[in-house]
DNA sequence: TCTTGAATCTCTAGTTACTAGAGCCATTAC
DNA sequence: GTAATGGCTCTAGTAACTAGAGATTCAAGA
């Protein structure tokens, strides 16, 4: 059995995110001691992992559920679950494409300015400022 | 002068959201007709213009109050405001740096799995339970 | 057994950048 | 004059936590 603090070093999920997990019904509550403190076992501590992972991966608390629900149901799991995955893939890849169409206008008004320049006519502000001198890029 | 609503279709921000930006001291509060109606002029539109840019670069709001602050200082500006514009250049590599290794591991997550498969042995569920699954991305 | 210090408990409120809705008022066109 | 459209303020909700107050519990050492 772990406290929520040997659980939260062991899966790197701060103590008020275990909590709020909780209490959004993500992770199911654990049993308390007679003090009122909780204690998780390993299914406890795998859920938690799994929970920590997709976080990672940038599913949202709603797709989360949505993969949890699907374990409990291993009849139409695979499809379910690719269904998401793939959403997932969709929107990381849509993400990766407008930052990257970000970083090169950027990088061309970071390139602009020499640092130390005509102040008036600070290339950044005025990039900012007038939408034309953009790149086309957004 | 133009209405709220006007200013809002020509920028392309909602109503509510200029709204916000006023209350927060991003946008200056515009005259008022007897009515209490907003009115704003060109300044206001530019203003707004050069907000809207900058959100779109994924400029914070108090990233976009610092540039606005320089403006009023050209003294000293484009040093600063270069600053923040490479600051947040480099944000976007390392978002972007952190999205493609995740594209990769959710592209193999999602391969894995036939779509139909066995359904008691779902790959993605098992990728996600099993960090050692990983390609060592993250 | 007692004590001390770290960890835990609940609860409220704050964060970012908006968005939605209720109920009322102003403006404009006919 | 009246109807349609748009605007006003105010409150509250969103996602996914994070921070702090004040009280209680636990584990280890004396």
């Amino acid at each position: 059995m772990f406290t929520i603090g040997q659980l939260s070093r062991q899966t790197g999920v701060k103590v008020p995110t275990i909590r709020y997990y909780e209490e959004t019904g993500l992770l199911p509550a654990p049993d308390r001691t007679a003090g009122n403190q909780r204690r998780y076992d390993a299914a406890g501590l795998e859920r938690l992992s799994f929970i920590r992972h997709a976080r990672d991966l940038g599913f949202s608390i709603d797709a989360i559920s949505g993969l949890i629900e699907l374990q409990g149901h291993p009849d139409q799991s695979c499809q379910a679950a690719n269904d998401i995955a793939s959403a997932q893939l969709a929107d990381v890849r849509a993400k990766i494409k407008k930052l990257k169409a970000l970083e090169k206008e950027l990088n061309r008004i970071a390139k602009g300015c020499d640092g130390q320049g005509v102040s008036e006519n600070c290339y950044v502000l005025a990039a900012l400022s007038d939408h034309a001198l953009c790149g086309d890029e957004h």
